[in-house]
DNA sequence: GTTAGCACTCTCAATGTTGGAGTGCTAATT
DNA sequence: AATTAGCACTCCAACATTGAGAGTGCTAAC
């Protein structure tokens, strides 16, 4: 779709001063506001064609225009010029990222997504990371008791999964050590979608007589494959309240209960599209899911290894400030990546 | 406080309407629902000493009346009568633990903490097990990487608690096994609070040339003692939106934000007085957080093995159905106990 | 001691009323 | 031919106004 210059800018700064105010633009404001050299009747008649188009939305005649889908989709993919970061969040992000503490994923994560929300003011989604894609790194099983065992997995990424499991109560300290070593000689060094049923087949065949207490091991290895496993951790949940589009109770509540629903934000923020690098923006009705679609999404992969290992997210009102958002989740992702 | 048998009823039954309508009561209404057997003019002149002694409020002149806190204090002590479940939601209780699966203790509380907020449509809150009490099973030492391992952590209640740890580099994997060899012997058996600074310096001595090591080996036996660090698992968190006292989107907003801070959720639920048995219920002010000053808790201990091990509870609004609440609260707690 | 009757109060919802912001159209201007 | 000024018109939001309904307190009768 091409616009002329003049409707480019008008729709610019339509989008811009929403964006600020939550409020319908008219054409007097705009001319106040913005150097556009144009009178308000101009400005009226340039709103009107757009609004043809499809780019701008009349809540009803006689209020001022809001843009619609549309004009964020254009605005954000050719009109939107990117942000600076204040020296001050500039900053926060470099100083979160600073402590020595920061071992275990986990705590990675959950600091990273409130570190978001404080920056944004949106809510932060994180999907973490997939297990599927780290190296298998040790399998350890200590016992609980005299029924039961503790198996512990850990994948190279600092990743850990535990679980208990039944042991099969004929099954000598001994001998569960040596299928612990035997398990742990044969899966080292594998990335854990690599251990496919055809592995599983093989090393049941070896372990034949052990076959219950194994079921419940590869029932881990299989949990921790399946998609929909993957933890998404939240940040700043209420921070949505804050914005005027939330005034009303049942949006507040069908939103609530999808953050409550962990299958449903992963499958949110799983990339449809694999290939693609970067940033990547839903906006209102291209999100899937019913309850945002009056929000929108920025949404970027970050990697801690070699592969790609998770997503990264900022939900907010789809009049959400996509370009201080960018910034901060493109910075944000690069400090991420360089642990 | 003594009152009148006829002020009693009069009492029991403004608090069981207003529980169910949450609608200010007023005489006729009262007269014509419940067999009172008195005029509305009678009813009102007994209102307005109920009134007088602080157990009634009136919203505004010519409105009925509602319980004040005080009111719902002597309905809870003195008035309420036992209420039975329906057998539909004792069925549902049962069923929720005959699952084999249920073997984490983590898992039991999620599980619990959403059975609660089903079952009540209030929100739940649960606080979980208190390592301290519970014996140390085992510890282990998993290499990670050249120079991190994982710390497990095993109680004998099924609590697992890791951390990744640094390791120095000059130990190698057979010092490494002898130390948490030379650990789980001495440690076996003690109830984590026993495992006192004083033990520790001790073990220090006899490893005294792997103390970096040994700090963060304490450092995690240590976090887990502190009181504050006990995780709080919420359950319906949304269902208190669906109280007509939560229109406003600042309660709603305050009350959220607290459910962020396991730490004020913790002390919350944190027992005052350790002596008493079975349900306590808090009223309103009754509660030191602010924002739950408007709402009320039922709350219980709960064991998993000799010892206490944490406390289980439900958040609604003031106005909640405190009969029925208790009711579940009370089965939850001995289905769960079985375990 | 209890109740009927009644005037009074207060809220809530429905119904005007008004002012401001913004539009679209037309005619004048550049 | 494009731009602008002017103007009538529309709609919302905020504010009063009103009337019905529910409930009270008081008084006097039972």
């Amino acid at each position: 779709m091409v616009l002329s210059e003049r409707k480019k800018h008008i729709l610019l700064a339509v989008v811009t001063d929403y964006i600020k105010t939550a409020q319908p633009v008219g054409s007097r404001t705009l001319a106040r506001r913005y150097k556009i050299g144009l009178s308000p009747a101009t400005i009226r008649n340039e709103m009107a064609d757009l609004e043809e188009l499809g780019f701008l939305i009349q809540p009803h005649t006689s209020a001022g225009r809001i843009p619609s889908q549309k004009g964020y989709r254009y605005y954000v993919d050719d009109l939107m010029e990117a942000t600076d970061l204040k020296e001050e969040e500039r900053a926060k992000i470099s100083q979160a990222y600073e402590f020595e503490k920061l071992k275990e994923i986990e705590e990675i994560i959950k600091h990273t997504s409130n570190l978001l929300s404080l920056l944004t003011n949106y809510t932060a989604l994180i999907l973490g990371p997939q297990l599927k894609k780290s190296a298998f790194k040790k399998l350890q099983i200590m016992p609980v008791d005299q029924r039961r065992g503790l198996l512990v997995l850990v994948a190279d990424t600092g990743f850990v999964k535990s679980k208990v499991i039944n042991l099969p109560h004929t099954l000598s300290p001994g001998e569960l050590n040596r299928i612990v070593s035997y398990l742990n000689m044969r899966l080292e060094g594998l990335t854990i979608d690599k251990i496919t049923s055809k592995l599983i087949v093989e090393l049941r065949r070896d372990l034949y007589h052990h076959i219950q207490f194994l079921e419940e091991t590869f029932t881990l290895l299989e949990e921790s494959l399946a998609e929909d496993e993957r933890r998404v951790f939240l940040g700043g949940t209420t921070n949505i309240l804050n914005q005027p589009e939330f005034g009303d109770i049942e949006k507040v509540k069908s939103l609530l209960s999808l953050f409550e629903q962990n299958s449903l934000l992963a499958s949110l923020l799983s990339r449809p599209v694999a290939g693609v690098e970067g940033i990547v923006i839903k906006i209102g009705r291209e999100n899937i899911l019913e309850e945002v679609q009056e929000c929108s999404l920025v949404m970027a992969t970050y990697c801690l290894g070699k592969e790609v290992v998770g997503t990264i997210g900022v939900l907010g009102p789809t009049r959400m400030d996509y370009a201080k958002t960018v910034a901060v989740v493109e910075q944000v992702v690069s400090h991420l990546e360089r642990l």
